[in-house]
DNA sequence: GTCTATAAAAGGATAGAC
DNA sequence: GTCTATCCTTTTATAGAC
C-alpha cells in the first residue's frame, strides 16, 4: 500500500508532465490522490518541495525506469545509444506526438528556479549524458581516438530534447526521426573516419 | 510615440522571455506599460490574444531582428549558419547563462496551446529552419549531394535548442559551445565527404 | 497522520463613466 | 480609447479538531 507521500509524488510527476508545473494546482493533485490538504502539506510544506520530490524520483528511477526498459536486450553499444532514442519514440507515437521530456519541459518552464532544483535538474540531465558516455566509452576504438565523449554525449541529449520539441511543436514524429536520422549520420562518419584512420 | 497595443506586444516579448507566460500576469504587463486594464483589454480581449501578438511579432520580426544583426558583415553560406549560433551565444553570455529561446521556452511550457497558438509556435521554428535552408542551398556543392537539406536545417535548430537548454540548466555557456562544436564536426565531416566523393 | 473549514492573496476579466 | 473600481475564481497555504 502506497505511503501519501508516493501517492502524491506519483501524481505529480504524471500532472507535471501532462500540464507542467505551474499549470498542476495543489487540488489537482489532491483530487488526483484523494487526499486531504493535510495530508499533502504534512509531507510536504509547500508546493516547491513536492516538485524536488519528483526529481529526486526521476534522478533515483532512471535506470528502472529508462534505461533498463531501452536497452532490454541490446548489447551493442552504439546501438543502445539509439535504442533509448527509439524508446523516446515510442513515446511520442504513444501520445500522439504530445509528449515532451519531463525534465526538459521542466528546465524551460522554470525561469528562475530554486538552486535546489535547478540543480536537481542538472543532476538529471548529468545522469542522462553520463549513461550515454558509458556507451561511447564501451564502443572503443569504434570512435576516433581524440573523441570527446562528454561532449558527444551531450550532443545526443541536444538532439533528443530538440527533436522532442519539435516533434511535440509540429505535432509530428517526423521531426523526430529527422532529428535521429542526422545524430545517425554523424556516428556513422565518426566509425568511417576510425576506420579510415585505424587504416592509414 | 508607440500604441498602446505596440507597447503592450513589447513588454509581453520581454516578460514572456524573462518570466514565462504562465508567471507574467496581466498585473505585471499594466505596470510596465503604465496602462490601465481598460486599455489592455481594449486592445487584446484576453490574456492569450497577447501571446498571439507577441508569436506574430516574432515572427514577423525574424529578418530584423534576428538574421540581419546575425548575418552582418557574414557572406559565406556556411559561416552565416555558426554566425546565427554565434549571436546566441553572445545572448547566453549577455544574460549570465539564464537565456532561453523566447520560442523554445514557450514550445515547452504551453502544455495544451490553441492551434492558433501553436501553429504561430511551428511557423516561428519553420521560418527559422528556412533561412538555415536557404544557407546549404547556398553552400551548393561544398555538402554531398543527396544531402537532406531540410533535415539538416531542422537538425541546426535540434542543436541550438537543446545547446541553450543545456547551457542555461548548468548556467554554463559550455554546454552551448559543446553542442556548437558538434555541429561544426558534423557540417566538417559532410564537407570533406563532398569532396571525397567529387574526386573519386 | 488525516480531517474540515477557511484564510489571504493573486489571478483574469468586466462594468460603466468619461 | 482610457479611466477607476470591482467581481469572481483559483491558488497556495494554514488552523485546529480528531
Amino acid at each position: 500500500m502506497p505511503t501519501a507521500r508516493e501517492k502524491i509524488v506519483g501524481a505529480a510527476m504524471e500532472l507535471f508532465w501532462l500540464k507542467g508545473y505551474n499549470s498542476t494546482s495543489v487540488a489537482d493533485l489532491l483530487s488526483r490522490t484523494q487526499l486531504n490538504s493535510g495530508s499533502l502539506y504534512h509531507v510536504f510544506p509547500s508546493k516547491q518541495d513536492v516538485l524536488v520530490g519528483v526529481l529526486e524520483a526521476y534522478r533515483d528511477g532512471i535506470e528502472e525506469m529508462l534505461l533498463a526498459p531501452a536497452w532490454k536486450g541490446v548489447d551493442d553499444p552504439i546501438e543502445k545509444i539509439f535504442a533509448l532514442l527509439a524508446l523516446y519514440r515510442t513515446m511520442i507515437v504513444e501520445t500522439d506526438c504530445t509528449y515532451g521530456c519531463p525534465i526538459g519541459s521542466l528546465a524551460l518552464e522554470l525561469h528562475e528556479p530554486d538552486p535546489q532544483v535547478r540543480d536537481l535538474i542538472a543532476v538529471n540531465f548529468e545522469n542522462w549524458t553520463k549513461a550515454i558516455e558509458g556507451c561511447l566509452t564501451d564502443a572503443g576504438k569504434r570512435l576516433p581516438p581524440r573523441t570527446d565523449k562528454r561532449a558527444l554525449a551531450q550532443f545526443v541529449l541536444t538532439a533528443m530534447e530538440g527533436g522532442v520539441m519539435q516533434a511535440r511543436t509540429h505535432r509530428d514524429v517526423g521531426y523526430f526521426d529527422r532529428a535521429v536520422k542526422q545524430l545517425r549520420a554523424h556516428f556513422d562518419m565518426l566509425e568511417a573516419m576510425a576506420k579510415t584512420k585505424a587504416r592509414g
